[in-house]
DNA sequence: TCAACTTTAACGTCGCGTCATCGTCC
DNA sequence: TGGACGATGACGCGACGTTAAAGTTG
């Protein structure tokens, strides 16, 4: 289950529907662990703009709404993308959406090949990105974990009462 | 290999004899990747302050600066810390080191183990913060990798010049 | 001597946190 | 009616980028 993945169908009403449940800011904050100022910001900056406003100019947010700042959240918390790195995915998640619909309407096998094409370099290079984030996670994880092993080690020799052997216990200087 | 480690003895001097090779503020952010503007920011914050100064003031850094310097980087970059944690676990890092000393310096086996306790808790934590952020890398790049999937599928599809079924598109609809 | 590099100082940027002041909702 | 919630500024901060003005180095 991911952020990623379409709203598996509201059990209530329908989202869509005009009149559905729209939720004001604060709610969605709660909700999706964001401030308002953050939710205020994301607007500014044109990442998501709410789905209506109230009379007295309240924001009022739809299910919608709460997906693509679920994804926004994700790209930025997750994957530690800029806002404006995110900006770029929204473009790109438009694109393809604007490219399915071409899709359909189109019968151009040729076209139809491009806009696919398009798509799968679009998310190619999300991965790659992505990736070589976890690659280098995981290398300071294993470095962690290889000191770790070192202290537990040290500690099965005090629990032992093995004599301080001469031990090689280079590592990093650091004070200064 | 990584950030962490020590490093595996300089083939020419040693890096700690004095007259050593120094560098000088560009040649060090050329070699890591960081700004002089960076550098001398991460003085200010009192994360490294290097080895030497020229007679007309130029900031002269040694081995051991590249080394903690790296560090730094690596926490940074791989694993998104703040610059106030990044002071933190520096700190930790000395207390290791003081700790280490005085481990070698008592003979009391209790207070052997405490030290070797504190610094476990330490790396453990440490693991803990990075694989959290790992954990979740991860689940964005698996639902990357679901939609190539989707995407390479109606491609081939495509090639074998199938018609275009009532496809089961479903995904974040986006546009706003 | 001179170009390339360095210094400190200071303001700009991004992603918000944090008031302050005022209006809205029920 | 009030008391919680919201709106729009506007300033502050962290982690730098970017001039500006002056000194240093080989």
């Amino acid at each position: 289950m991911s952020h990623l993945d379409a709203p598996a169908t509201l059990d209530s009403a329908d989202s869509t529907a005009p009149g559905a449940h729209l939720l004001r800011i604060q709610e969605v904050g709660a909700t999706l662990g964001l401030t308002t100022r953050t939710l205020r910001y994301y607007e500014e900056l044109g990442l998501l703009k709410p789905a209506a406003r109230s009379e007295g100019d309240y924001r009022l947010y739809d299910q919608d709404d709460l997906e693509r700042l679920r994804f926004i959240k994700g790209l930025r918390d997750d994957a530690g993308f800029s806002l404006a790195e995110i900006g770029q995915l929204l473009e790109d998640e438009a694109a393809r959406t604007r490219n399915r619909d071409r899709f359909r309407t189109t019968s151009d096998p040729a076209e139809r090949r491009a806009i696919v094409d398009d798509a799968l370099a679009r998310v190619e290079r999300q991965i790659g990105s992505l990736k070589a984030k976890s690659d280098r996670l995981t290398e300071m994880i294993e470095a962690a974990e290889k000191r770790r092993k070192h202290l537990r080690s040290h500690i099965a020799d005090l629990e032992a009462g093995v004599e301080p052997a001469p031990h090689d216990d280079r590592q990093a200087r650091s004070g200064r």
